[in-house]
DNA sequence: ATCCAGGATGTAT
DNA sequence: ATACATCATGGA
């Protein structure tokens, strides 16, 4: 086992690692005392989360400015991609434009940071969370997980991978849906077995945003919007404004004028209202009206 | 009981 | 191209 730490004084901007686990953009981490921010409240406190990349799993939790994590292997290049740990946060809220709901959601939670999931589970997630809370968005990944999914070995405990697509692909559908998937599990299915038939393989997508936002809805059970998501939470567009229920409402109340009808061109004019790091902005808003009171 | 949740798809117009 | 019904599931 290999253990560390992180200084979050030296990350431009901090983190905060609740925030960015628990605030609905990654379904891949699992907090070890089970509980949620449900049961918590914001600022939970320094919980345990896991992970497994690349079969490796991964341990962290934020305590006293520090990052620290033990792991199979040294967890810094994950956490770092994981978490963006690169992105300059400082930078990032002062090239957004002054707003009086951004501002209020950037310093409701300082530190949140847009993730950097894997592909492939991050594709699944969303695809599941098509009318779906996003609590249970977790439970079935971690259903998934379990069922499917890679055992591996820490500290005297099992720990399960996310599924690669030719776990998923070929599962009868009355499987999925005994997990609870409903109607989205052929999508599932579907979308994993294109991949594992090497079709539209992440690295068949173009380099743009608005081209691989396109490209992405030629998996089975992903619109413009689940596409928005994988844009914004895999691939690191962050401009992409994925428009869910909360930001449409957003919309309505606060930027009436940037509502045109249609999805792309909304979703064009709050990015172009929002910045550069429209992403940002947008993931901040939606964390902010789910749990503001 | 009725409504809703990080929507997408198939079909009719 | 746009409007509409339909799609599971569980919690409030």
């Amino acid at each position: 086992m290999e253990r560390g730490a992180i200084d979050v004084g030296e990350l431009p901007g901090g983190l905060d690692l609740q925030s960015t686990l628990e605030s609905g953009q990654t379904y891949g981490w699992r907090r070890e005392d089970g509980r949620t921010y449900a049961a918590t409240g914001l600022h939970g406190g320094s919980a345990w989360y896991r992970t497994v990349v690349d079969g490796e799993v991964v341990r962290a939790r934020q305590l006293d400015g520090a990052l620290e994590w033990e792991a199979t292997t040294d967890a810094v290049p994950y956490l770092t991609d994981l978490l963006r740990l690169d992105d300059d946060l400082d930078a990032i809220v002062e090239a957004t434009p002054e707003d009086p709901l951004l501002e209020t959601a950037y310093e409701a939670y300082p530190g949140m940071r847009i993730v950097g999931d894997p592909f492939f589970a991050c594709l699944v997630s969303f695809i599941c969370s098509a009318q779906m809370r996003v609590e249970r968005i977790f439970e079935m990944q971690r259903a998934l997980a379990e069922a499917y999914g890679d055992a591996v070995e820490f500290r005297g405990e099992t720990h399960h991978a996310f599924p690669r697509p030719e776990q998923l692909a070929g599962v009868p559908e009355s499987e999925l849906r005994d997990l609870g998937l409903g109607y989205r599990a052929p999508y599932v299915e579907a979308s994993a077995r294109l991949l594992a038939e090497g079709e539209l393989t992440p690295g068949d997508l173009p380099e743009e945003y608005e081209p691989t936002r396109e490209a992405l809805t030629g998996y089975v059970g992903v619109g413009q919007k689940v596409a928005d998501c994988v844009c914004l939470f895999s691939l690191g567009h962050l401009e992409a404004v994925p428009l869910d229920t909360w930001i449409r409402t957003a919309i309505a109340e606060h930027y009436p004028d940037c509502d045109r009808g249609r999805y792309d061109e909304t979703s064009a004019a709050i990015r172009e209202r929002f910045g550069p790091y429209a992403g940002y902005a947008q993931t901040y808003v939606f964390h902010y009206l789910r749990h503001r009171e």
